[in-house]
RNA sequence: AGCCUGGUGGUGUAAUGGUAGCACAGGAGUUUUUGGUACUCUCAGUCGGGGUUCGAAUCCCUGCCGGGCUGCCA
């Protein structure tokens, strides 16, 4: 206990969660906490919703109450349940739990339409008749007031007749719309008499056609939160202008009243993260789809080898403010080096092979040495790599004629090969075209394991792989889909995908990976020594192709004072 | 233009009238069988101007700048 209130003092509570502590001290709402994340089904999460999900389930969590998962599926005409089953499984994935408390707000079309006879009975709402134009026409627009359409005064029986026939799909999409009656002259253009009521002769995916009138957003978000006993509903900024409205209805309809709160959006360097840009990618083929590994979706960065845990730490670091941010990519590959350096095995792999031959090691020979499996968790303990007379290092590690405080391979020059031996460069030979395609070598059999008895020292230590047993792999190597950190921002006429990255992917057919990477399952993260953080990719076939994703490179001093 | 909202190092976020802190990024170094990790050090900030106060990032006034809002989307 004690223990506790020193945490509550010492960790400085975001403007949310203050909100949520004092509420529940004060015994507001009997001092419980209920969230929820509401979605819509109308696409695939992305980082953005991460953040959004991790706070309310994190809320719940942390002061002892409940989040629900609620898909906000008022729209049918975008919504598909394809969208809905990734959705549970993203937020699945993610590491959350809603148990039972999965609800629809098609759930409660039948309350909202009783809710919404209500408002007509008290002549607080009405059917009208405008088209879309008319209606733009008459609301006004920032600086002047809008005007009362001329259906506003219908009877209140008429009303009810109209919004019954309305309902039965008595008239044509867009004929009629159902408004509350507020105040066409209100500075917020969002209590101009807002449609609560539109015709859409539309398939719901839950409802069927059981429906020819869909409730908005506006008059279903906020009783929905209501029903389901929701004491704070989390939302980002732009509906700050739809809380008068959400405050209306609730008060007007005297049910429950959760309060709304409005946090910044997640904004991040080298990314774009509407749905609408996003869909732009996949439609136009400049990604591979929704789940391509350089989305910012859930569904991409899975596949490219992102954690749940780093997301969750990468949502918790971002924090929460109501000033927009920007937030930097580089926070993100941070939290997934930190996570994966901790939980990630070792393997060893070169990209760009160049065949190197031990001319005094024994031909014909085959030894196996050990390697460890993390250094980070000595639990993991150690595996047998083989090795022999002919191996691969990688082109990068091989210079003829190196710059100074090059540590890694040149000719006359000892390095360590990790794990095995020390080896010193001896012979280079070459192409008819002057390249360098193999390296003649002497190694040193007392160095055995990678350390020297006479206690000499080497400065560099570089990865290799077996000849005679490497497995050859596709690597997927990404980079930032875009060349500008924010992409939407462009010049008079120009377009996001003008910012595209030309080499966001790069795919390399000649690496050769340890043997033992084959037994990594899909998705399981595993450090390539040196090169940086992978996993295999579900494009593989087990045994015949081998497709690795480079979740993140290590970092590099070296590559970067050479810049 | 009207209304709403927000301005703290490069980025993000703390400090709610009392020493401007933390993280990422950047720089330097130590350790190292990953030029990784870890550790140490370092660079760098309260939008401007007034006021209240012993004392202001914080309160007041004013100016400037950013974001949002004119769907029968959410």
């Amino acid at each position: 206990m004690q223990n506790n209130d020193q945490e509550e003092t010492e960790k400085p509570l975001d403007f949310i969660r203050t909100r949520v502590k004092e509420d529940k001290e004060n015994g507001k709402n009997d001092g419980r906490i209920h969230t929820r994340f509401p979605p819509e089904p109308n696409g695939y999460l992305h980082l953005g919703h991460a953040k959004s999900i991790c706070l309310n389930f994190g809320i719940a969590d942390e002061f002892d109450g409940l989040c629900n998962l609620r898909l906000d599926d008022t729209n049918p005409v975008a919504e598909k349940t394809e969208y809905a089953q990734a959705i549970q499984e993203d937020v699945r994935w993610l590491g959350f739990d809603w148990e039972e408390r999965f609800f629809h707000a098609s759930d409660y079309f039948q309350q909202l339409y009783d809710w919404a006879t209500k408002l007509i009975e008290e002549g607080k709402a009405f059917v009208c008749d405008l088209n879309f134009d008319e209606m733009r026409e008459l609301r006004g627009n920032l600086t002047e007031s809008g005007k009362e359409s001329p259906y506003r005064n219908r009877s209140v029986e008429e009303n009810l007749q109209l919004f019954q026939k309305m309902k039965e799909g008595g008239f044509p999409e867009g004929s009629k719309t159902l408004r509350a009656k507020i105040d066409m002259t209100s500075p917020n253009l969002n209590l101009r008499d807002p449609v609560i009521y539109r015709i859409l002769h539309k398939e719901h995916p839950k409802t069927g056609n059981q429906w020819k009138i869909y409730p908005s957003y506006d008059f279903a978000h906020g009783q929905s939160d209501s029903i389901e006993g929701i004491t704070h509903s989390l939302c980002t900024l732009e509906f700050e202008h739809h809380r008068p409205l959400y405050d209306w209805f609730c008060e007007t309809l005297f049910i429950h009243h959760p309060q709304q709160i409005e946090f910044a959006r997640l904004n991040m360097t080298y990314v774009v993260m509407s749905k609408r840009k996003m869909l732009r990618l996949v439609e136009e083929g400049h990604v591979d789809g929704w789940d391509d590994p350089r989305m910012a979706t859930l569904q991409g960065m899975r596949r490219r080898g992102y954690t749940p845990e780093a997301i969750r730490e990468f949502s918790e670091r971002v924090g929460l403010a109501k000033r927009e941010n920007m937030i930097e990519v580089e926070l993100l590959e941070h939290c997934l080096r930190a996570d994966l350096n901790k939980r990630a095995v070792r393997r060893l792999g070169v990209l760009n092979p160049l065949k190197v031959v031990i001319e005094n090691y024994p031909e014909g020979q085959t030894e196996e040495v050990d390697a460890v499996n993390n250094p980070e968790d000595p639990e993991t303990g150690t595996r047998k790599v083989s090795f022999s007379r002919e191996i691969f290092i990688d082109q990068n590690d091989f210079m003829e004629d190196p710059p100074k405080k090059y540590f890694r391979l040149s000719p006359g020059k000892e390095v360590r090969l990790k794990y095995a031996y020390y080896v010193t460069c001896k012979e280079i030979i070459k192409d008819e075209n002057g390249q360098i395609v193999e390296l003649i070598c002497t190694y040193d059999p007392e160095s055995r394991g990678g350390d020297s008895p006479d206690g000499r020292k080497v400065k560099g230590t570089i990865q290799w792989v077996d000849a005679a047993t490497a497995v050859k792999s596709e690597v997927r190597l990404y980079d930032r889909l875009f060349l500008d950190p924010n992409p939407e921002e462009t010049e008079d006429g120009g377009d996001f995908t003008d910012n595209l990255n030309p080499e966001s992917l790069q795919i390399n057919g000649n690496a050769l990976v340890e043997s033992s990477v084959v037994d990594l399952p899909p998705g399981a993260p595993y450090q390539l020594e040196r090169i940086g953080y992978f996993c295999t990719d579900p494009d593989s076939i087990k045994g015949t192709q081998l497709i690795i994703n480079r979740s993140v490179a290590m970092r590099d001093s070296w590559a970067k004072a050479n810049k």
